[in-house]
DNA sequence: TTGAATTTCAAACGTTTGTTTGATACGAAC
DNA sequence: GTTCGTATCAAACAAACGTTTGAAATTCAA
């Protein structure tokens, strides 16, 4: 009956989208009941069905109206940080990537939150991949591979250039969202300094590998 | 009352143990219940609790007598292809680590349900992460550092070999879970030839970098 | 063949789940 | 002050959940 409505920017609905998205990423979708978020969000059960419909029209919409704006945020700090620096080398665009990502316009529980709930979609793909994966996916790794398609001289095959983005991002996103794996098993925690030195690590290992800034040019021992 | 009973080995609870570990996998704890196990594994409800006490210890179970046995499987593989190579370099450990994961000893629906399971964990820890960090995680993680250590010529500092490792196993993981937002961006199947180029791309790009194994020694651009 | 132990089963347990209902409270327009 | 569209609420809904029960099968040693 209110299908068609939209209640734009009613307070309780924003309430809901807060608490819904922490529950979500920290517990995962169906971890999380209804009653959960609305004690949460203090407001009443049938909220959620008022204003959402049903509970996954709702996950869906934490990502429409909370992931994605955030995300958006996230390559605007990066475009920002490339902009900043005219005639750019990929170590320049690798930079760029890792502190937006790491060090970004976010909080860290912003960050917590953001990788959590990307990292169960990247897992276990649900209906909102789709919509992440056109809006922001895509774009930005479109937006990279033009980026450092540029700024390598050398000649780099497609396939080459692809998987080497999906190695840079898998770094990110795995020092974003396997904290508790990297704390367990390096003793670190996520402070500034660590995630300062997480930038340089990605870039460097990025750039040169285990060889190094300064590597020497051993030969690969027979294959 | 049979709390402290065993049922080694029983067939019931064998087929109870392969279908819930299958389901855990593709869906995650949660999104699946006791009566999908029991059914998928034709027997009764009541056998769930019977054999395993309740379903958060199946959970547990799965992980102890399914996914540590695979585990070590891969873990002797890795062992197994470095002793074939005597004196070994940075690059062929790599190539063993890379290959243990991608094309090692299991089939790929295995896996997938491995990478799978273990994502989650990573993601966000239960009572079996644990169990995992401990029996897996940490002898591999030092396993290879040890190796690491000794094949590097360069004096290599403790945090810059551990984010290195780390690095290595982002990729590695990254590559086994991200199937599906990887086919979307790339177009790739995961077929043999694929898992044979992502192989050769993780031990290059973890040597050299996107600098490459010919690469250019340029300057990085001032920061 | 007997009898005790183990395994399977249908049925039910009390909760919790997502969702719906219908009444009440609110807020602005007339 | 009345009216009307919106928002909130307690209460209830059927279905599914994890778990328990107690009685039938089944197994197997004596």
């Amino acid at each position: 009956m209110v299908k068609s409505k939209n209640h734009p920017n009613n307070r309780t609905r924003e309430r809901i989208l807060d608490k819904a998205e922490a529950l979500f990423a920290c517990k995962g979708y169906h971890a999380v009941s209804i009653r959960e978020i609305t004690k949460s969000a203090e407001c009443n059960v049938s909220a959620v069905n008022y204003y959402f419909g049903n509970k996954q029209n709702l996950y869906c919409e934490v990502f429409q109206h909370r992931w994605l704006p955030r995300a958006k945020r996230i390559h605007n700090c990066f475009r920002q940080l490339l902009a900043d620096k005219p005639n750019c080398k990929p170590n320049d665009i690798v930079r760029a990537l890792a502190q937006a990502f790491l060090q970004g316009p976010l909080t860290d529980a912003e960050r917590v939150r953001h990788h959590q709930l990307i990292s169960g979609e990247i897992a276990q793909p649900s209906q909102a991949f789709n919509l992440i994966a056109k809006q922001a996916l895509h774009p930005l790794f479109n937006s990279i591979r033009g980026d450092l398609n540029a700024a390598m001289s050398e000649i780099f095959g497609d396939d080459q250039l692809t998987l080497s983005i999906f190695s840079i991002f898998a770094m990110i996103l795995h020092f974003n969202f396997a904290r508790h794996l990297i704390t367990s098993l390096s003793g670190h925690q996520y402070d500034t300094d660590f995630k300062n030195r997480l930038v340089d690590h990605i870039v460097e290992f990025s750039m040169f590998g285990l060889i190094g800034k300064n590597g020497e040019d051993w030969n690969a021992s027979t294959t």
